[in-house]
DNA sequence: CGCTACGTTGAGAACAATCAACCCCGGTGG
DNA sequence: CCACCGGGGTTGATTGTTCTCAACGTAGCG
């Protein structure tokens, strides 16, 4: 395990309780991801209560945030960056079961470990809540849960539309729907979803879509010739011919 | 669409609200699958609250219950038999999403329409909550929303553990693990778990796991001849040697 | 400046899909 | 009563998409 690089919110972990502190007295309150995650339904007196119990920390690329079967002691919250999560065979092959972005959260376990090992992709920041302390917070305000039970269902329709991917669709379908997916969520979170920035590796992209890197290689690069997108510098990929891109993705 | 047969609870739907209902004075009260769904945390006067609200259904054999993209008006929770759920492409590609069985819930939808079909396999009975009163019953028990929450974190560790499956494993791990995970969650709600009872056809089997019908009736006969499982009447199947299975699904 | 990680491309192999035939069983109607 | 039909299941032969093995190029970095 890679060592973190953690910061500690002190200022408001040391001062005592004020019910109404001001708006900006909170790092939550300035947070560029609060609408898109859990903290979003709280207000200033609430999100104190939050960033009270959470640390920051900053990973670099391919540092491990946790293992699968660890204590799963903290719930993440992307705030920059990119994050994969996956699970291991015991011979080391390897499923993706996600990629997150800022606003992503993870951690949320009903064992007492991890089901699944996360990593940075790039240099990352996050948000990390010790779970217990979470949880106590979740009793007392049930938006937050309500939030959470939108945002698990949310993922849970998404899984199962990754299932139809797996199973059913064919390599040259499973790389175009991936990059419609990143470009979607781009633009979700604010970002640029025509050239779109697709961080991971081709092995990791492999991984995620259950093909090997040579696949993924090759329908890159027949895609691109057939004209339906282009590989730009920087990892970046324009998605030249959309609508036929979302042709491929539906299966035609 | 099939007609249902729908029986309405009119008894506690009728009556006055009462404080202290006897026990026994709700369906919900004697519900075989209490202990297994959202319904478990609550005690009697909210029981009565979710009687109130409740219908039952029965299906046969390939009774639709609904489709994908329709209108998401109820949340079920099957209580006997058995139903699938599944996505499908444009061209009829399907991927089985889930199979499900006495205890477990579907139609819990963030958008305004259902993400997936379902349909029985065997003869069915559920229960069928308007999905608008069931969320106001939410915003006032926020102990169900806590168990919801418990349950979809559950699903969608199953949901990824599916995912390395389809994306990862062989025919013949697949089969494996689809044989233990049915067996474990039969014993789970308390049924037999060795022979374990194997309701779907093999065509369902397959786009479950992602193969073709073919594929799977020959991993079945090759897992037999290697002494693995035994076919019986009646879509059982004997686990022969679950040891040797469990490794197999693991990837050895 | 060479090492390593990543990406691309080629050739051959392999696992599972497809196409096809056949069996079994239960239901139905002549 | 029995012939017919259709769905589900099994098995065989062949095809094909994707994997594996391998070589090579390129870019970043010590």
């Amino acid at each position: 395990m890679t060592s973190f690089d953690v910061k500690k919110n002190g200022t408001l972990q040391d001062a005592q309780p004020r019910p109404f502190a001001a708006p900006r007295s909170s790092p939550c309150g300035a947070c560029s991801v609060r609408d898109l995650t859990f903290c979003a339904t709280l207000e200033e007196p609430e999100l104190a209560e939050m960033a009270a119990i959470v640390t920051t920390l900053e990973l670099s690329p391919g540092d491990p945030l946790f293992d699968e079967a660890e204590p799963a002691e903290h719930v993440f919250n992307v705030t920059s960056g990119a994050v994969k999560v996956y699970k291991l065979l015991a011979d080391g092959r390897r499923q993706m079961t996600g990629f997150l972005f800022p606003g992503d959260f993870l951690g949320l376990a009903n064992e007492e470990t991890y089901a699944y090992s996360a990593e940075a992709i790039t240099h990352t920041a996050l948000c990390r809540f010790p779970r217990r302390k979470l949880e106590r917070l979740l009793e007392r305000y049930p938006k937050m849960e309500h939030r959470l039970l939108a945002m698990a269902s949310h993922e849970l329709a998404a899984a199962q539309e990754q299932m139809l991917l797996l199973g059913r669709k064919t390599a040259r379908e499973k790389i175009a729907s991936f990059l419609l997916m990143l470009s979607r969520r781009a633009t979700q979170r604010g970002q640029a979803g025509d050239p779109v920035s697709v961080p991971m590796s081709r092995n990791d992209i492999g991984d995620y879509l259950g093909l090997s890197t040579e696949t993924v290689s090759r329908t890159f690069t027949q895609l691109k010739q057939d004209g339906g997108i282009s590989l730009l510098q920087d990892r970046k990929v324009e998605l030249a011919d959309r609508a036929r891109l979302e042709s491929i993705a539906e299966g035609n």
